[in-house]
DNA sequence: CGTGGCTCCTGGCGGC
DNA sequence: TGCCGCCAGGAGCCAC
């Protein structure tokens, strides 16, 4: 289930590692993961390149590859991305794509379900807007915000949920952040001061997120998302319920 | 436009 | 113990 946080540390990762190295071989051992082309053109168009940058737009994350080829990463909701140096051998039973540079490297393109996408695109901005990606989270402003939410009609929780609103967060980080901002999940439309809280909460959600990695405070709702879960502020009990077709915790006592 | 349902997938878990 | 069946969910698509 990685959302902006996590996506946003694999792509650190890959900064980190896997930048100016030229690009020996290809290997798609599941070509369903692939969206848009075919494995052997995949492998083929990225030989004998180097990633020259990292871009992370919401929960998608950009590869430059060459001057005029951007690597395109979903994940999906199991996808995951990591480097192996060259005298690490390991294997996760579901390496969907492995990336071999000269020195012996190599980057993998994990994903047990499949629901994740790698693909590649001449042009970044047009393969945003062809896919209806509203602005960044974290370059969202308050003003923008307010504007988002002004031209939504729906559940609040459905316009967190929509990419093409604001683009970024997910089922875990939606119930997150409405739940530090007291605000329940269903409510349809929210006064200027609930408009701040969330908008804050967002922020802060993100931010914690990003700086405390997997190890998120006590008073975070996302240790509590089970059958029977309790309100990390008091202990009361937990509500469970569906919007926009995804499972919702919320506490009824303190989200109105 | 909003919403709900279905689809893609498979690991993990509850229940028998 | 072992196995069956359900559930999880990002996002695209379709019907209403």
């Amino acid at each position: 289930m990685p959302e902006l946080p996590e996506v946003e540390r694999f792509r650190r990762c890959l900064e980190s590692t896997s930048l100016h190295q030229t690009i020996d071989k290809v290997e798609v051992r599941d070509g369903r993961i692939l969206d848009g082309i075919g494995p052997r053109d995949f492998e083929e168009r990225l030989a004998g390149l180097q990633f020259q940058s990292a871009l992370r737009h919401g929960k998608r994350l950009f590869l430059k590859a060459g001057d005029r080829v951007w690597l395109t990463f979903h994940m999906g909701m199991t996808g995951s991305l990591r480097y192996l140096t060259k005298d690490i051998h390991d294997s996760s039973g579901h390496d969907r794509i492995i990336i071999c540079f000269g020195q012996g490297g190599r980057l993998i393109f994990d994903d047990p379900r499949i629901f994740g996408r790698a693909g590649l695109t001449a042009d970044l901005e047009s393969f945003i807007e062809d896919r209806g990606l509203g602005p960044d989270i974290l370059d969202l402003d308050w003003s923008a915000f307010q504007e988002i939410l002004g031209r939504k009609r729906g559940r609040i929780k459905s316009v967190l949920l929509d990419q093409s609103a604001m683009a970024g967060l997910g089922n875990l980080y939606s119930d997150e952040a409405l739940f530090q901002a007291g605000i329940c999940p269903g409510a349809r439309s929210l006064d200027k001061d609930h408009q701040k809280r969330l908008f804050q909460a967002i922020q802060m959600v993100m931010e914690t997120a990003l700086s405390s990695g997997s190890d998120l405070p006590e008073s975070f709702l996302i240790h509590s998302r089970k059958r029977g879960g309790r309100c990390p502020l008091d202990g009361s009990l937990l509500m469970r319920s569906k919007v926009a077709g995804r499972t919702t915790y919320y506490c009824p006592k303190h989200q109105k």
